[in-house]
Order: C-alpha cells, then sequence, then structure tokens
DNA sequence: TTCGGTTCACGAACGCCGTTCGCTCCCCGC
DNA sequence: GCGGGGAGCGAACGGCGTTCGTGAACCGAA
C-alpha cells in the first residue's frame, strides 16, 4: 500500500531497532563473507541500513566491537567436562577446537594478538585451561604461564592458516597457483647459500596445517607433561 | 644567496635522489618513532620531502615496503657459528636474539604474522636454524616443521611484548597504570565462576616478558630435543 | 650538439577509513 | 500532558593506499 505523495515519507525501520547484539550479528556476517579487513563501521552499519554514526551509541569504538566479535567466536568452543584421566587428551582436544572455531571466522585470531582477549568466554576458557593443566599435576606457575603462551601459539597459528587460506583465494581463481608460485620460488634459490633449506624442501610442503598445528602443539603439551611428572 | 625573484624557483632537492635504500631508511626512522602504524606511505614520503606518489616508483605497494622493513630487521639478528656441542644453547640463544631484535623495532613482528617473510635475511635465519636443529639430532621432519612454528611463537610473543609495551605508555603517562587497570578487572572477577584463575592471580602476574617468553621457548626447545634422543 | 625516448618525481584526485558534532525525534517517567 | 534524555543519523574532518597524467631530467643515437 503506497503512501500518499503529500504525506511526509517516515522510515520504515522500526525506530530504537539498533542493539550491541544485532550490530555484533551484523558483524559477525561481514566477517564471515570478508573476513575482518572487510568489517568496518560503515559496512557493519550499512548491513544494518543505516550510517556509522549510529553504531557509537552502542559500542564505544571499532576494537571493543572487535573484541566483542572474538568473544562472541570464542562462545563456541566446547568445554570439555574435566575428567582427570584423559587431562592431556583434553587440553589438546580443546587447543586444537579453539584453534578451529577461529578458522571458522577467517582471520579473527588477529583481534586475540592485537589485544589481550578479556571477554567472559575468553575467560572461561583460560578458567577451564587452568583446571586442566592443573588436574595433570602442571606445577602452578608453569600452569599461568602456559595459558599465555599456548594462547600465542593458537592466536599465531590460525592468523598463519587464514593468510594462506586468503591467499590461495586471492585474486587469481586456482587455488594452487600460490603454492606453485611460492614452490618456485623456493625452488630458484641457489644451493650453495641455503643447501639445508633447499635438502629439506619436500619436507617443508609436507603434512597440511592441522598436521602442521598438531606438531607444535604436541611440543607444549609434552612439555607441560614432562613438567608434571618431574614435579 | 637567495635566488632573484624573477627566476623560476628550482626545487633545491637533487633529483634522482630516492630509492629503495633511502625509502627503507627513512620508514626505519618512522618504525622506530611511532611504531607500525605510523609507518604510512605519505609519513615516509614526507619525512623525504616529497609526496606518496613518489614512493611507488621504487615500492610496488606497502606490503612490499613493510617486508623489506622486516628483513632489515631480520638482518640485525646475531647469526651463531654452528658448534655441534652447543646447539641446545645456540638455537635458544638464536631465537631469543630474534625476538630481541624485533622488540627494538615496536610492533615491526605484526609484518611477520602478515605475510610468510621471504626476504634474503629472513631465509638466512631459516637456514641457520635448520642446520643447528640437525646438527642436534632432530629428526628431518621435525626440523622442517620446527622452523615455522617457533617463528610463529616468536612473532606472537614479540606482538605480544610491543602491544603491552604501547598499552603501557599510551595516553596516561603513568607506566603503571596499564597494570592496575587489569588488576584491578582480574581482582572484580566472581570468584565462583573463575576459582582457578582467580586463585592463580599472583602467579599470572609473576616474571617479565623475558622470563615467560623463555618459559613457552623451553617448552619448545625440550620438546625438540626429546625428539633427536628418541630417534 | 641536438633530439627523442625512457624513467623518475610528484600534484591532484578517488574512494575508502574511524570518529565527532549537532540536530531531530522518539520514548519513558513524572 | 509534558519535559528531558538518549537513540538515530547526515555531514564533515582528517587520515589512509593507490592511480593518473604531466613534466622534468637524463642518456644514447644521430
Amino acid at each position: 500500500m503506497p503512501e500518499p505523495p503529500w504525506r511526509t515519507p517516515r522510515k520504515d525501520v522500526t525506530r530504537r531497532s539498533l542493539s550491541r547484539e544485532t550490530i555484533v550479528d551484523a558483524a559477525l556476517g561481514v566477517l564471515r563473507a570478508d573476513g575482518i579487513d572487510g568489517v568496518s563501521m560503515r559496512r557493519v552499519a550499512s548491513e544494518l541500513g543505516t550510517g556509522p554514526a549510529s553504531l557509537y551509541a552502542h559500542v564505544a569504538h571499532k576494537d571493543e566491537l572487535l573484541e566483542l566479535l572474538f568473544d562472541e567466536v570464542a562462545a563456541e568452543i566446547p568445554l570439555p567436562e574435566p575428567d582427570p584421566a584423559r587431562w592431556r587428551e583434553q587440553v589438546t582436544q580443546l587447543w586444537m577446537d579453539s584453534r578451529a572455531a577461529m578458522q571458522r571466522y577467517r582471520d579473527i585470531a588477529r583481534v586475540a594478538l592485537g589485544s589481550v582477549p578479556l571477554g567472559p568466554s575468553s575467560m572461561r576458557l583460560a578458567e577451564v585451561t587452568m583446571v586442566l593443566l592443573r588436574m595433570g599435576g602442571v606445577p602452578d606457575q608453569a600452569v599461568a604461564w602456559a595459558v599465555d603462551v599456548v594462547g600465542l601459539y593458537v592466536s599465531a597459528s590460525a592468523v598463519e592458516g587464514a593468510i594462506v587460506e586468503d591467499r590461495k583465494a586471492g585474486e587469481g581463481q586456482d587455488p594452487a597457483h600460490y603454492y606453485r608460485q611460492v614452490a618456485t620460488y623456493f625452488a630458484s634459490l641457489p644451493p650453495e647459500r641455503f643447501p639445508t633449506f633447499v635438502g629439506l624442501l619436500p619436507l617443508l610442503a609436507k603434512g597440511d596445517a592441522d598436521e602442521r598445528f598438531r606438531f607444535g602443539l604436541d611440543l607444549l603439551v609434552g612439555g607441560l607433561a614432562a613438567l608434571a611428572e618431574e614435579s
């Protein structure tokens, strides 16, 4: 039913429609579609049919929005019911799940590396991690530091994964193109200057991102287990 | 000696004055002064008395400039003369030196996490790392993956260090202000929801950045050494 | 020595960005 | 019924990376 033309047109959008929640939801959508660089105040606002200024009533600045976003992702990480007999398996799984959750949201991990995550879900994650490690007999000081160290490793790995994923999809259409480029570069290296590197080339490319992540994770968890035993 | 006013004024800057080297030098200066966010094409150009367009004759885009910058920093990392008897000590030192070099240039480490460093100095670093690990008897596949994993950890730790450093210096003048803020937040956490976290609070704050970095590094190197022995 | 071509320098502009200002208008409590 | 506070938002500020087109400087050939 069209309005008579002499009526002053009213916005059909219900007023008071914005909220932290709707904003974060919209931002999550943009994040999934275009990655963290796509998440601009303007873009999120236009997704909600408004301008960037409107967001500032609900969010102090972009960084705050990004932290809310990260915590939303952290909320998706499944937390285990701590079982003393399987602590090692459980921490490993928890951290693999953390990385997987970040990977699902492109390069959201960059947020974690650009600030100390202090949201409720991030804190719960830290709490559960500590419980598991303590249960395994890891010394308290090591527990405290391990949360930090492993968080760093998991986030960094997720960031790297997102970059490679983007590079594969970027500009060209052939996902293998990026690998071929790097492989060509490596193959062109002077063997007399980089003998070991060139010698290990086939092994460098081996394994997918998950395997390589798992390798580092096992080193860290193994080290923590060793600390637990010697104490 | 002033010019007669009827002469068309000439630029007193010698033409052909720009080069990759002068640009990278200027950018390094900005980096030290204002961190990576201060390094904009405009800022670097104005440091050289010109406009941003002039840089594009020597550098394809900003990312390329940042990679050149990173490699310059990597060149400052002292490389050891490999000694089989001291391989473990030497890798540890090498990685601590890597982190220190990045720390000297604020948040340059963000560049390493935002791309795979392939510059000559970065490659030399990888080569030497591999030589040391192989010398220690670490299995080849582990050597190949370890370069990646440890690089991630070192860079991530440097990024985190730079953030904390910036937060300490940021806006307020009191460096302790930031710590007090975080401590207050932690102290306000409900102990019934985060019992372990709150219980370990004193230990979380313990140790400076170097000690905490060293902790994670020892976990990784220890894990690699264990792999070396069992093979 | 002159002349053409190539290369570098660079002013101006395009289309983004985060954030602020100030105005309008709605909703809630009185 | 009404006043005040807060949400919504158009416009603007100052910054960004990058491109385009113009012009000056240099170099080799004629």
